[in-house]
DNA sequence: ACAGGGATGTCAACGTGTTGACATGACGGG
DNA sequence: CCCGTCATGTCAACACGTTGACATCCCTGT
């Protein structure tokens, strides 16, 4: 009996990101979950507690329970919106666009390394493969894209 | 710029994983957790908690934590091992079995169709990227194998 | 003007993972 | 035989997500 494709999936991308989140700690002192919100929040500047855990792919309530530890640490600043009595803008500071910057490359570069460490590994294929796989599932082209 | 393929493998496995939840739950009244970690215990019966833990690829405290209610569900036995004074063995219920059986011929039918959505996928083809991908990655070729 | 419904952010309670510490059983070398 | 060391399971504390409830604010229809 063979494994099904799903698992298998489902492993690999396990593996990956404990890799990345391993890498994230030791050289940028962020996990990967944080790093994720970092770069969503980078991707909309100015965004909304909704529209980040949108973006991010959680609740609400855990967006919101993520963002002042952050303000804390100097990556995002969280000020009310003058047009709107409820809602929070959110601003990443420089701080968070360099780190955002920086880990988004070395794990761009990694993960670039490692589909060229086997002559079967193609890229463009898998990547093909996946991108359709996405528009089955009904997934957006590009993550925290908003309508 | 161009989303990492990296990423884009993330989002279509989260959205697979939220995706087989929802249906465990639905139809088998099991989160997708769960049913991972019966799978394993189903895979080695009679295993210890220590074990169970590796092939479930988490800690010993989570297997530790996780077993009482599993027990009391009538999805597993634990007995202590009479070799051993501080080992349990860890075996599985006929509902375990029926369970696993059930449940993951259900998702492996599910992912079967989804392959077969799409034209332009083609799974074998997939599948040779993924196994490729997860030896690259130092995976054991089949979940949960004990040397 | 204002009543009602939707949007917004937060809270409490919970589920489930982690790490580090710990008591205790097994085991091998002196 | 006994002592040091490892293996084993569990506990406490924490991290971080979820859901459901809630107060509050905005906006629209009347």
């Amino acid at each position: 009996m063979n494994e099904p494709t799903s698992f298998l999936l489902h492993r690999v991308i396990v593996a990956m990101d404990t890799y990345a989140d391993q890498l994230l700690r030791r050289d940028h002192g962020v996990t990967f979950a944080t790093f994720s919100f970092l770069a969503v929040a980078a991707a909309m500047p100015g965004a909304d507690v909704t529209s980040l855990a949108q973006g991010a792919g959680m609740s609400k309530a855990a967006a919101s329970k993520r963002i002042p530890p952050l303000v804390r640490d100097g990556y995002l600043t969280a000020e009310p919106d003058p047009h709107h009595g409820r809602r929070l803008r959110i601003v990443p500071t420089p701080r968070a666009y360099a780190l955002v910057q920086a880990a988004g490359a070395r794990l761009e570069a990694e993960f670039s390394d490692l589909f060229t460490l086997d002559a079967r590994l193609d890229e463009p294929a898998l990547r093909r493969q996946l991108e359709t796989l996405a528009g089955v599932l009904g997934l957006p082209a590009t993550p925290g894209d908003q309508p």
